[in-house]
DNA sequence: CGATTTTGACCCGCGC
DNA sequence: GCGCGGGTCAAAATCG
């Protein structure tokens, strides 16, 4: 397991979509692709070793993602991203979801960036979320004491659902690293899934948040990681000088690896994170009868004072790991 | 020995 | 009301 730990991880990133939204194929160590059963983005290989991206079309609503030739995949990613920036401030709304999965439905993703006026309505949302979430601790904490004796909480409320987000990874490996302890709580078969799904929840006390891991049934190279809450603290700090994504099965190295490392800096409190990438799947539940990628409610910077990342790719993808590979 | 994973049982909401 | 499926609990097992 030291020995996974040390690698610098450069074959994970090869097969990795990071942050969801960018894989670097490792066919073609100059271009990378969205997972084709949402769409294709493709980047190119220009003369000497630079790249351009051709293919951002229509996602996030940007028709004309301009993306010149780049040298580094740095510099591209930190055009896309200050591309996205400005596309959700711009676009409150952007466009209303097609039909939102039922479930999820009550409130569909709007983007939540900060001055984003879109959210104006989640205002009141956040406060009634902040103190639902107290009181869901309380009465968690209550009904532990209590447990099952006293089943019915509360009946006619249903329960208050912490904003989720999912998003699809390519990999083999199931349990990302995202800087974040987790501990796996649950395990389920999927329905018409030959895959189990798993649950896991913050290790940290006093943080509730949790998330699901499964593989998408229709391709099994494809991770669906459904995050579900907020972190109440920040992300865990590692001294390691590596990059989050961890080998297979370690689930933190498996006991006590834990926080195994990660270098905390370019982790983000993940949901702040993944807000980001509402648009991304607002078109890509419109583009696609994919019904594993689902979220619900717009995310509620309740606790975005906790983060301050750029809320960009790059503060999930180091830019180290995106050159590295290539290095070599 | 503490932290984590495993896994069967239980709970709950929903559709029929 | 019943069954199903998703989600959670918690005791036992495992790991470092």
């Amino acid at each position: 397991m030291d020995e996974k730990l040390k690698k610098p991880e450069i074959n994970s990133i090869d097969k990795a979509v990071f942050s969801n939204q960018i894989m670097i194929n490792p066919e073609s160590s100059l271009s990378f692709s969205m997972p084709s059963s949402l769409f294709d983005v493709s980047c190119e290989e220009a003369a000497d070793n630079q790249k351009s991206c051709l293919g951002f079309v229509d996602m996030l609503g940007v028709q004309d993602f301009n993306c010149p030739a780049y040298s580094t995949f740095d510099d591209l990613f930190q055009n896309i991203t200050a591309q996205l920036v400005p596309l959700e401030s711009q676009q409150p709304t952007s466009q209303p979801l097609p039909s939102p999965v039922p479930e999820y439905s009550e409130v569909v993703n709007t983007p939540a960036t900060p001055n984003s006026s879109s959210i104006s309505s989640s205002s009141n949302d956040d406060q009634k979320k902040n103190e639902n979430e107290d009181q869901d601790e309380e009465e968690e904490n209550q009904e532990k004491t209590t447990k099952k004796e006293s089943k019915p909480k509360k009946k006619n409320q249903k329960r208050e659902r912490e904003p989720r987000f999912a998003f699809m990874t390519k990999s083999e490996i199931d349990h990302l690293d995202d800087g974040y302890r987790w501990r796996k709580y649950g395990q389920k078969a999927v329905k018409n899934s030959p895959f189990p799904r798993s649950y896991y929840r913050c290790t940290s006390t006093a943080c509730g948040v949790k998330k699901r891991v499964e593989r998408c049934s229709d391709d099994p190279s494809i991770v669906v990681t459904t995050y579900e809450g907020t972190h109440t603290h920040p992300c865990p700090i590692t001294p390691r000088g590596s990059f989050g994504i961890m080998p297979e099965t370690t689930t933190y190295g498996s006991a006590g690896g834990g926080g195994g490392g990660f270098s905390s800096s370019h982790f983000v409190n993940m949901p702040q994170m993944l807000h980001y990438q509402q648009p991304y799947f607002q078109n890509l539940m419109s583009n696609t009868t994919n019904t594993a990628f689902r979220q619900e409610r717009p995310f509620c910077p309740s606790a975005t004072s906790l983060v301050r990342d750029h809320g960009l790719l790059q503060d999930m993808v180091p830019s180290k790991m995106l050159k590295e590979p290539k290095e070599e």
